[in-house]
RNA sequence: UGGGGCGUAGCCAAGUGGUAAGGCAGCGGGUUUUGAUCCCGCGACCCCAGGUUCGAGUCCUGGCGCCCCAGCCA
């Protein structure tokens, strides 16, 4: 694969890294530790690679390091898959954790130490009510909460109960284990947040060993605390949990003070970014999988085609602040087709093809063409393209009746053939249904290579394929999963699904040089876009994926202008 | 009527008291064997209202608006 660095970024300035070059001068660390921290319960998505590049890159910045950390606390959602494709898709972002992968599941028996500790100092305690209990007892956003009654058992009591929590002794939900802090508190995350809970279930990595689970709140600080992680950056919605997360570290008796510091997710137009609702899309089949790519996910957009570093461009490009935001795929776009221009060879691809007969080409005779493979990369040299008496074009390049400014194919017309000759079409010809089926053209032999000698000009150039040496193809091509900017806004968000978000295109023709194309690679389809081999694809049957088009100013003048 | 966060151009986003960076989108123009790329040009008085100050997007006060929180999810 073609890994060409888009250009060294000057180094990002935001609030988080303001804090750290802070935090540095003033001693309160020596060295950064940042950590990304994902839930082993679905695939990342673009909204995880902003923050892999947060943490990984202020890491790199600081001369610090950055863990990879499963926050593996829930065995009831979690799975094996998972935990392999986060970590290949943190790989493919263009990110190494070395020898820093965590898990806090690795952390449940010191967990359970300091929760021991706490209850002995009077900080926690076992809860008998039940779940609908607790929920009643914790008050609502206005008014406070109430005492459990089983609020003030004895550290000796909770002791015993906590150890036959762990013990199997009693069925799951029966009874939790409680931070006790203040259940008048304005902060809900105050009210005696539920630290541990019975839950049977096996565990990817622990198997059967547990059958009480600690909370995310029990477990993603004090991993933090473990791992010596000095900077804990994550998003808003955890601001809330700050206070507990620092009243935790307070009183364990742990060897360092991580600082939890939050920035605003991502949102982007046209897409959903929720675990809930792309893993919904995924098990309701409104997509092939969690690659599928139209997905916003890492293996989608891999799939897709998207590179690697348009992601990284991207995401530096977005910023990092606290506020709401909902960035324009328009920036993403951007990303993408500035890369892919850098690095992508050029090779002609005819996806609608409409046969062209030369009139005045020697039936049986053939020739070969030299043609640019990137004229944006000078080292990229040129490859030989087969001509001959039949061609295909695409079909948007013909009009018989076009208006005022289509400069293309259209009956008595003369337009450029890329690297080969310029052609004047003569006639169309039609099938019964008035449908044009193929047109009968001239060339002129003087203009190979594509320029008249008598200085002519022409107004298009447009590209085609030699029909007896043409390689076919499916070509699939996207469009916005959502057709509104703003899925869900309205309503469910599945209303909001495009229906034509993948046109899949059977019989394209491609140059001979596009048989050697390799999975994933990018290659620009001449004056169409970038495209990539699909690994649906078969020897014999190649699939490729549009992964992006190439902007279309005749689009633009078309839905401007009309006629 | 509780707690937390945010409010600078259509969308992101700099700005940390001295008279509004940059990117994306859009629009206009130039170059061009991809109507692509590339190049040039065009846009804000900073949520509102008071106040402090010679001077405020930046400080103070009071409003308004938006987002998050009542999982034994993370």
């Amino acid at each position: 694969m073609n890994e060409v660095e888009a250009k060294t970024p000057e180094e990002p300035r935001d609030f988080i890294r303001d804090i750290i070059r802070a935090d540095l001068a003033e001693g309160r660390c020596d060295t950064v530790v940042t950590r990304f921290p994902p839930e082993p319960n679905g695939y990342l998505h673009i909204g995880h690679a902003k923050s892999i590049c947060l943490n990984f890159g202020v890491a790199a910045e600081f001369a610090g390091r950055c863990h990879l950390r499963f926050d593996d606390t829930n065995p009831v959602k979690e799975e094996h898959e998972y935990i392999e494709s986060i970590q290949a898709d943190v790989r493919w972002l263009g990110f190494n954790w070395g020898k820093h992968l965590f898990f806090a599941s690795d952390n449940f028996e010191t967990l359970y130490d300091w929760a021991c500790h706490l209850i002995r100092n009077g900080h926690a305690y076992v809860d008998d009510l039940s779940a609908e209990e607790i929920r009643a007892h914790r008050g609502t956003l206005t008014e406070p909460g109430k005492n459990s009654p089983f609020r003030d058992r004895t550290a000796e009591e909770n002791l015993d109960l906590f150890s036959r929590m762990r013990a199997g002794e009693f069925p799951d939900g029966a009874r939790v284990l409680r931070a006790k802090i203040d259940m008048a508190s304005g902060n809900i995350n105050l009210r005696d947040p539920v630290l541990y809970r019975i839950l049977r279930a096996t565990h990817p990595r622990t198997g059967d060993a547990w059958c009480i689970y600690p909370t995310y709140d029990f477990a993603h600080g004090q991993s933090d605390a473990i791992e010596g992680v000095t900077h804990s950056l994550c998003t808003l919605e955890f601001a809330d949990h700050r206070p507990l997360y620092d009243w935790l570290i307070d009183n364990l008796p742990t060897s360092s003070r991580p600082r939890q510091y939050e920035f605003s997710r991502l949102n982007l137009t046209h897409t959903v970014l929720s675990k809930r609702r792309l893993t919904q899309l995924v098990q309701e089949r409104h997509v092939t999988g969690w690659d599928d790519p139209r997905m916003p996910t890492l293996a989608g957009l891999r799939r897709r085609g998207v590179p690697p570093a348009a992601i990284r461009d991207f995401v530096h490009r977005i910023g990092l602040t606290k506020s709401d935001n909902l960035v324009e795929v328009a920036a993403l776009e951007h990303c993408i087709r500035e890369y892919l221009n850098q690095v992508a060879p050029r090779r002609m691809a005819v996806l609608r093809p409409l046969k062209v007969v030369i009139e005045n080409y020697p039936e049986g005779q053939s020739e070969e063409l030299e043609a640019v493979n990137n004229p944006a990369d000078p080292d990229s040299g040129t490859r030989l393209v087969p001509f001959g008496r039949e061609i295909y074009v695409d079909q948007a390049d013909f009009m018989e009746d076009p208006p005022k400014k289509f400069f293309r194919l259209t009956p008595g017309r003369e337009v450029r053939l890329r690297y080969a000759f310029f052609l004047t079409c003569r006639e169309a010809v039609k099938n019964e249904a008035g449908e044009v089926v193929e047109l009968r053209c001239t060339y002129d032999p003087e203009t190979r290579g594509g320029n008249a000698p008598d200085g002519r000009k022409v107004k298009a150039t447009i590209h085609w394929v030699s029909a007896a040496h043409a390689l076919r193809a499916q070509v699939r091509v996207y469009d916005y999963l959502f057709a509104r900017p703003d899925p869900g806004a309205q309503g469910d968000f599945l209303e909001d699904i495009n229906p034509e978000s993948l046109s899949v295109l059977q019989d394209c023709r491609l140059e001979p040089a596009l048989g050697e194309a390799r999975l994933g690679e990018a290659i620009q389809f001449e004056r169409e876009g970038y495209f990539c081999l699909d690994p649906d694809s078969k020897t014999g049957h190649a699939v490729f994926n549009r992964t992006i088009a190439l902007r279309d100013g005749w689009a633009k003048t078309q839905a401007k202008g009309g006629k």
